[in-house]
DNA sequence: TTGAAAGCGCTAACAC
DNA sequence: GTGTTAGCGCTTTCAA
């Protein structure tokens, strides 16, 4: 692809190899600024590009970030933080090399070695639900974790779940709701989510002591993650007798949130009027196409991805394997739709 | 990242690297299947791993494709077209290079030169979705085009729209539906999306006509592509008196078939019972999730990021540029779910 | 202030 | 059958 070659550019400008070399490279070096300019001048009109390869073979730097990824395509998110990382990436003048390993371990060991075998100067070992993994042994020092936890430690980013669940209380006790529901993950259904689901129900609770309410088993109620689960969930919790009856539901995420909303429809209740509810989320193309559409707290993925490359490429120029880095939180935020009013005495 | 080389194989296995070299090339040569074992063995024994950038230094081959898109995380559908992209890829032991231009198209430009200068063997132009485009001057020739069409030609793979919608309105037709009304995207309101809207209700147009009923602007209507939209377009046409109103209602996409079922939910009707719904595209975490579950026609978005890979594989290998080549169509398919039935006298 | 030359790790002629 | 060697295009030391 690339044709002209950087002896193109030293014949052309009728300099050497190493002038033009040092000329291009931004560092400040012998060469004074008018062969500098000529050699970068010539360089533009005939077009030159440097050849990474060569580059990096020489300099054992390839400006290159390998992304290592479970599930590119099984959660919605993905995309966010795939964006957020490229653009911190782009920011850095560097590229994403992209492998999935559509969670096959076997895959995945291939998968980290071919990255490696391309040089890439650093990795991202991202999953798509926040979540605690098994440091893969192929990663290499300075590998940064993405919107997972490695048990053992090491740099790693998701998002600030107990805060997140917190700004959903908020709201909902700002609004006046003093029997808040909680609409939950099952976790025995779901054993692979504890870290958001446990600490989001934990957030609930605390948030209700808090506020001086007692959390207490007729409020909470567990589903399959899903739109019919959260349905079922909300209908156990809606069945109870109108003075007990919760007025306010906060659900584990959109999709329950969803199923919810429907549960209060089949019950007669106007929403937000009777119910106010919360998701967790801000999934794309699903919260915001909710009638009405739903207030929810927003998962910031792309910050995230984001936050993982600018950490990867920090710990590469300090030269630091980040062994020492612990777990960073991002603040989730609260994304106000239609779901939530005061509660109304009927 | 690599610290073992070539020479330490050779050194440890008592031969040359060219040897070696030649011994771990796949490549039938002189080398007798001893000595290949031998050194196979030792590098296997001290974790050799050769270094793609001095291979491809050497070979102007780097096993890569550089993938850039103009917004990876708009559509929910990226995902998926990534997905069958970087399995294709794989396959056939290539890595992808992925780079966003977020619609710039200078950043576009600087986009595809990055690639270039990483020396990528080939490049995928993907869209999220499904239009023509001007070809970027920067890109190699060889260059495939996904989810869009390159005006002036090249190898290019879209959806069969055509028959997709055809396959919806076959379903709607066997179930009995005579009134069948087409909730479309109003054209003015979206001039971008010309591909995809022209293509379905044309469609549908001529699978009426086919089937004998004279299309009209009566069981037509536009609006937003978004579930108000779909609801507002649903609404004129639910609107009409019992014996003239639509049983059956086909949707430019899902977004907007939510917004029909709401639209008849809000008319009173049940669904599938007294109207039939069906959608476009089965986007992720919504058709699915609606309820009742949309039936819908799915987009190949898996096929086409693997055809898209698999073709840049093959003209690369053949040493074609595929400029001869034209647009490949990949059919859709019916995902059947609840929102059809026969219609029924009520 | 500039140029020559030695590699980075690999492949592929070209010897032997 | 196997080894020697000349690069691929670049950076960087060293000498001039």
């Amino acid at each position: 692809m690339a044709r002209v070659r950087m002896a193109d550019v030293a014949r052309e400008a009728g300099v050497s190899v190493s002038t033009v070399s040092l000329a291009l490279s931004g560092a400040p070096s012998r060469i004074p600024e008018a062969t500098r300019d000529i050699v970068r001048r010539t360089a533009a009109e005939i077009g030159y590009r440097p050849n990474s390869l060569a580059r990096g073979l020489r300099t054992r730097r390839t400006d290159t970030i390998g992304l290592v990824s479970d599930q590119i395509a099984t959660t919605p998110f993905a995309g966010l933080m795939l964006r957020g990382a490229q653009q911190a990436a782009r920011e850095a003048g560097r590229i994403l090399l992209l492998v999935d390993t559509e969670g096959d371990v076997e895959a995945e060991t291939e998968a980290i070695r071919a990255l490696a075998d391309h040089q890439v100067d650093t990795m991202i070992y991202a999953s798509m639900w926040h979540r605690e993994v098994d440091r893969p042994a192929a990663l290499p020092p300075g590998t940064v974790f993405l919107d997972c936890v490695p048990r053992g430690g090491g740099p790693a980013v998701v998002p600030d779940e107990t805060q997140g669940a917190g700004l959903a209380m908020a709201e909902l006790l700002g609004a006046g709701h003093t029997r808040i529901g909680y609409v939950g993950a099952d976790e025995v259904l779901h054993p692979e989510v504890p870290a958001a689901a446990g600490l989001r129900r934990t957030a609930y609770r605390s948030a209700l002591e808090s506020a001086g309410i007692a959390p207490g088993p007729a409020l909470e109620a567990q589903g399959a993650i899903s739109a019919p689960g959260g349905r079922a969930a909300a209908t156990t919790l809606l069945d109870r007798p109108e003075g007990e009856r919760p007025t306010a539901l906060f659900c584990f995420n959109d999709r329950m949130a969803a199923g919810a909303i429907a549960a209060a429809r089949a019950h007669g209740l106007e929403i937000p009027a009777d119910v106010s509810i919360v998701g967790f989320d801000d999934q794309p193309s699903l919260a915001a196409d909710l009638d009405p559409p739903l207030t929810t707290i927003a998962l910031p993925h792309l910050e995230m991805g984001a936050w993982a490359v600018r950490t990867a490429v920090r710990l590469l120029e300090a030269e630091e394997t980040g062994a020492e880095e612990g777990t960073t939180l991002i603040p989730c935020a609260l994304v106000r739709r239609g779901t939530v009013a005061a509660p109304t005495a009927r």
